[in-house]
DNA sequence: TTAATTTGTTAGTCATAACTAACTTTTTTA
DNA sequence: TAAAAAAGTTAGTTATGACTAACAAATTAA
């Protein structure tokens, strides 16, 4: 079946499922996600979500038994996929030449890879010189669908003493991208555990000469790298 | 009533039908559209285009009485005008910055005039430094949504020995843009009309020191400045 | 190991937007 | 001006993708 075929005659709809559901796949590293897990995550209700599952297990996109554990097929991964790979370069594009904020690009980028166009994503790729990171940091796949996971090691998942660099961070709240920006911190940033308290899990952080205690809730948003 | 609210909670089906029933009303000089010539254009039956006209009487957009003409209010009005904006500022990026043709863009753009997001289209527009026309020569809309709205002249309107100045053409059939291509035709290229045989209406034409003979049916969709 | 809780499924409803078939009104033509 | 044609409307059906309420299965806790 060729790539063509693939990202032919899907809903909206579907595409986003099959994309919350890869994204689920990736981060829960148990590999078991669940219906109404996946409800949650797209904010419908499990009768929706069970509903577009069995769609998507008739079009042999989606593995499941019934009440079992909800798995993608090879053709469900490279849908999911291609959508993460215009979610991202649409993400980069309007950053580094629209002027848009890294805060402001999401919920825009979630309506344009949905766009039904594959000379647009891969001439958008070119137009940008193959950019290879999303401006939340995260890695683009390129257009065979091929990209690197990185492993996903929070700040909160750190010891006192530990210095990072920051890679990625969560791109869906508006609210704690701003605030990351707000304080000083961007992609690369060198950061130094100080201190983890144990009362409440806030942890005190120090990058460029400043010091800040963020929350255990922020600090699951921020994807490092130890050094 | 502000233009942020204008473009808001609009579906893409009633999107479509403002711009269609606006095109139109500037096509149809007599300024006079009907049902079944909406659903002609949209390729819906008549049932179909009803039933949307009354929601959009509802909303305000539309006004008719019953078996009466179909006209659009002041904001219907500005919501076709912003999307025939985002629709040419769009063929325009794909065509000068994407390496797209100027026969490859119209479908793309029916698919991106739905996004929504204000600051995209602005900024889309300040990226490409205000074009005026769009690849098939249209007049783009600015921020305001104020244009002008050129005669459009066809070429089959032509007396014999006319010589005229291409402006633009119908963007939407694939293979005419590719034949006028082909020929050796593009914007701005001045046209001699050579002859106009009474037989079947063809007419003989001259341009780059080529002579051509084009049908009624390609004349009339090369829109023309008589000089 | 039984009971409580969580998870997943089914049935039935609603909104949107398409369709066909049948009907009514308006316009045209004979 | 009466009949025919065209234009417009209505009713009823289908598909998609949401929802709630009720129910069943699986998991966890007592
Ligand atoms: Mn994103
Ligand atoms: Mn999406
Ligand atoms: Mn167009
Ligand atoms: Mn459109």
């Amino acid at each position: 079946m060729t790539n063509k075929l693939n990202l032919k005659n899907l809903t909206k709809s579907e595409e986003d499922y099959l994309k919350a559901l890869f994204q689920l796949l990736i981060e829960d590293d148990s590999g078991k996600v669940g219906n109404n897990q996946l409800a949650d995550y797209l904010k419908v209700s499990p009768a929706s979500t069970n509903n577009m599952i069995k769609k998507l297990k008739a079009k042999k996109y989606v593995v499941s038994e019934k009440y079992g554990k909800l798995e993608l097929t090879e053709e469900g991964k490279s849908i999911a996929v291609r959508l993460i790979r215009k979610h991202r370069l649409w993400e980069t594009f309007l950053c580094n030449y629209l002027n848009f904020s890294w805060d402001e690009v999401h919920e825009v980028a979630e309506q344009l890879e949905h766009i039904k166009s594959q000379k647009l994503v891969n001439e958008l790729d070119r137009f940008m010189d193959f950019p290879s990171k999303d401006p939340h940091g995260e890695v683009i796949p390129n257009a065979d669908g091929e990209y690197f996971v990185l492993p996903k090691i929070t700040l909160s998942s750190l010891e006192e003493g530990a210095v990072c660099q920051l890679v990625s961070v969560n791109d869906a709240s508006v609210t704690f991208l701003k605030y990351v920006s707000e304080i000083g911190l961007a992609l690369s940033s060198e950061i130094k555990v100080l201190e983890v308290r144990e009362f409440d899990s806030s942890i005190r952080i120090q990058f460029n000469q400043v010091e800040e205690t963020v929350t255990r809730k922020f600090a699951d948003n921020v994807f490092v790298k130890v050094i």
